[in-house]
DNA sequence: CAGTGACTATGCTCCACAGGCATGGACGAT
DNA sequence: ATCGTCCATGCCTGTGGAGCATAGTCACTG
């Protein structure tokens, strides 16, 4: 008694929608007394008559449409559960387009998988102003640059200080630090600027007029940019994070001493794309503030 | 694949709640391995890691909460669904004081019995204003007074002229009808006015006051109005359905011409005590108007 | 009015599977 | 090293869900 399972709210499904028990039967991939045995079962179980049935009519009695509704409406509550279980269950990726969180990053992946043992988290980058959130390859990502989209959400983690990239046989790299108007005025030609992977580097918040750099050269990626200054082709400006990130033969790195800092985002689609997204965001919260 | 079934919900809940298998296990008066099992199988089914699980150490994985917190919601709305369903085939008991609705009283309720086979219909009377209502002995009623108890709501049906009854032996017996004013007259001494079942008939609407009767007197039920009537010791105003339903030896019903029409009501609790409560007022309200 | 077709209910059988028992393995505590 | 606790696995049994065959019911039809 009382042991109601899901396949009975199935059976009371198929048969009002089918209209009789033989046709339902067939829905169900299953033979018409089977079909009448559970129904019966279900009636007995619950302890009222929910089929009125003859050989020549079937309707459902009033508490009948009542367990339909409830039925129909908990097997679907089952399937989203399951949908969402699933969804929550494939890895959070979690974009990037230069570096992650810098000192931070370690102990964020490890809190995360500790306190979230059954959702992996893919770290990925991807060459694009929002680290392929834009795209939907990503579920969160890491930024330094506030993206423009209105269906991306942002929230502001920290500051870095902002670090020129040099190679490593300019006049000015064996320097403690450089002002922004030294890097674009030479020697003995200045430079052009490599525009990634900060995307903001050419911004007249960043540089004053009259020391804005002459000429700029964009770039696909890190590595471009990397290489690109290695071979004595650019100079570049960047965070402190990207710097702790990528070490490079050739490259030298060095503080900017009248630079405004820069601001490191965390971004989310406005629908979260992950149900672990929240999550996630609180996790990063607690390891930048912790 | 995907034939999760409710058993697996009951696991996964006992599982969180008692913290280890062993014990969950006891709780659902079965055996460890058999919940192993359960748990295991789960997971192959939703494809997802569910509970972390170690011989020492046992938590739920972020899609295992998620599931967790969506088979509680299913759970607990099936046990409401039975309930309802449950609850619904018990039978609609409808109150009367004095009578249901005269003629359509037959066409409703095989009305009902037709287009609600689940849920049979208890006519009963109950000797009080409010037909049993206000006790929770009946779900709807069917009134001639307006119930001024707050939680309860009415709806006007339609309207009934007003019949006297008279001892058969009383002068006024032998015609076709009566005005008010000669029923309080006399001949030869005015009778007294008995009280029951309409509770409005003694009200300064249906009296005017040149016409008002000089004595009253109450009784408990129909039964006894009627054999008071009978006995030659009152006489009564009541409407027309009452004296459709209540031939009685003795009495004699015959209409007053300047009483104003009685109007009859359905009844029922603000907060329905039965759930076909509303599925029964559209069909009172179908029977009067079809 | 017998025959037919459509539908449901029931008797019988089978086998899939849920659950019990016994055991093994992992791990922390004493 | 031993014990206690907890989870997993192998083996076995019994329940019960589902198929097949059949009987009963009812409306329609020639």
């Amino acid at each position: 008694m009382d042991d109601v399972e899901l396949r009975h709210l199935r059976a009371l499904d198929a048969v009002a929608e089918a209209g009789t028990i033989t046709a339902a039967a067939a829905s169900l991939h299953m033979t018409q007394p089977a079909l009448s045995r559970t129904l019966a079962q279900l009636e007995a179980r619950v302890g009222v008559r929910l089929v009125d049935r003859s050989s020549r009519h079937l309707a459902l009695t009033g508490p009948g449409t009542t367990l339909l509704e409830h039925g129909r409406a908990i097997l679907s509550h089952l399937d989203a559960a399951l949908a969402d279980t699933r969804a929550e269950s494939r890895p959070l990726r979690l974009g990037y387009t230069c570096a992650v969180l810098g000192q931070q990053t370690v102990p964020l992946l490890r809190a995360w998988r500790r306190t979230h043992p059954g959702t992996p988290l893919d770290v990925v980058r991807r060459d694009n102003a929002t680290a392929g959130l834009a795209t939907g390859e990503t579920d969160v990502a890491v930024l330094r640059t506030l993206p423009e989209d209105p269906r991306i959400r942002s929230e502001a983690l920290y500051t870095e200080d902002r670090v020129a990239a040099l190679p490593d046989d300019h006049p000015l790299a064996g320097r403690d630090s450089v002002l922004l108007a030294e890097l674009t005025a030479g020697p003995p030609l200045p430079l052009p600027l490599a525009m990634w992977p900060e995307a903001g580097t050419a911004s007249p918040e960043l540089w004053p007029p009259q020391a804005r750099p002459a000429r700029t050269v964009e770039v696909g990626n890190v590595d471009e940019w990397l290489n690109l200054i290695a071979t004595g082709g650019a100079f570049g400006v960047a965070s402190a994070g990207t710097a702790e990130s990528h070490g490079h033969p050739g490259v030298r790195f060095l503080p900017v001493s009248d630079a405004p800092p820069a601001t490191v985002y965390v971004s989310y689609p406005h629908h979260p794309t992950h149900p672990g997204t929240a999550e996630f965001l609180t996790a990063v919260r607690d390891t930048v503030s912790g």
